[in-house]
DNA sequence: TTATACAACTTGTATAGACAACAAAAAACT
DNA sequence: AGTTTTTTGTTGTCTATACAAGTTGTATAA
């Protein structure tokens, strides 16, 4: 067992967050309380809070005590929580459509190559996804995942819909922090067609490269979004 | 006024990173040392050290110790990041012209309420500045500071150009993090004349407010960025 | 010369306890 | 009933210590 224990504490809180045992809005239990649960001092669970806090998904208060992050009014985005948990927590109701995949696709994308350290030729599992807020489209999406110890997982449909928490509950793997670049392009047809937005409409380009709990393994996204009605916001 | 230990070897870092007393890409004094070097235990120097990596000055490897990052730009959370591999973040080939002001000024930008809790009629510190990298505007920026306990601001040039580094210095006031929105807009005209594109050319915009080690103290800023050369990149 | 092993650094993780500061509920006092 | 004070529970800060684990340089052996 070498995952430190700070870490499995934070694994443990933030699913039982994404599950919805801790309600939003709600209290989590005193440090001393997951002290006991977790046979840990407060400082080690305090680090797992803090890293809550840092990603985003609780917020805690001084003589009083840590509340799960409440909806947002713009979406969270450059944060790392994934879609389905930023959309579903601000009370909006969000859709994706896989548009293409999962299918095994090497990436010969160029854009990414600042991003990736190694240059192989292994396959990736590959994804198109369109992203609808109030069935409006606001974000075009493309996934690649190193096809590395994910048994069945082209083969069975995503938990709840949800690339993170399959990769959460179906194979222990946390995604824990990003990079990304970000720009402001013109979108071209086919982005414009799925945004439902004129062709050299302004777009955020978001190419994000996601750490995981597993050493080395990363997940790379290339994503559109139609800012109009929705912006994109960050906290830290 | 009881200011915790750890903040002020936070601050005491960040002073020695930002005037260069700890260069670029230098290695920093290890724990123990700093330990001896503010009266401290590990516990108190690490938590200075974590806050730095969150706010982006340093990162840290295991083994080895803590590096002075690279660029600094804006706290770190946003830096400024080459598309052409040739990264360009050191101040010495940026250069910041400053357009308008410091002047005082109401803030009628109706953009800004979303950010602002408090409806009030105050006046404001008004800053118009441009940014360039390599001679190149990257940058067009609003700045709303509250004119609060700033003696001689509005008067007194900024201390090396550096606006954060004048409240740090001057009115011992630390920018500590932000929150912010994100599109992707059409220029205007102003905006690209100053920027140096076409009229409705695709710039990001970035809505700003920055938060303080002074409770209740606040900047604001609006600013439209040519993401052309120039990528945003951001870490969390 | 080239490995290998070791020692001396570094940061990472974790324990155990103490007091301070803040928030909310309970008790005591008008 | 309404107000003030006290108590209790919470997070914030800090000390002191210990061992694990990664990095680097050096001494040793092949």
């Amino acid at each position: 067992m070498k995952i430190p224990l700070y870490r499995q504490i934070q694994a443990s809180l933030k699913e039982k967050i994404t599950s919805g045992i801790y309600e939003e809005g709600g209290l989590l239990p005193s440090e001393n309380d997951l002290c006991t649960e977790f046979n840990a001092t407060r400082m080690t669970v305090r680090q797992a809070l803090n890293e809550l806090v840092r990603e985003g998904y609780i917020t805690r208060q001084h003589g009083k005590g840590s509340t799960v992050s409440a909806s947002r009014k713009s979406l969270g985005l450059l944060s790392l929580k994934g879609w389905t948990e930023v959309v579903v927590a601000s009370d909006r109701h969000g859709k994706t459509l896989v548009l293409e995949g999962p299918m095994l696709k090497k990436m010969q994308n160029p854009i990414f190559r600042p991003l990736i350290d190694t240059e192989s030729d292994e396959d990736f599992i590959f994804f198109k996804r369109l992203r609808l807020v109030e069935d409006l489209p606001v974000m075009y999406e493309h996934t690649y995942i190193p096809n590395d110890n994910l048994p069945n997982f082209i083969e069975e449909p995503l938990l709840e819909g949800s690339l993170f928490r399959t990769l959460l509950i179906r194979y222990q793997i946390d995604v824990q922090s990003m990079t990304q670049e970000v720009r402001a392009i013109a979108a071209d047809k086919e982005t414009a067609n799925l945004l439902k937005i004129k062709t050299k409409s302004p777009v955020l380009h978001l190419l994000r490269k996601y750490k995981t709990s597993v050493e080395g393994f990363f997940l790379y996204s290339s994503i559109y979004c139609n800012t109009e009605k929705f912006a994109i916001s960050s906290f830290n």
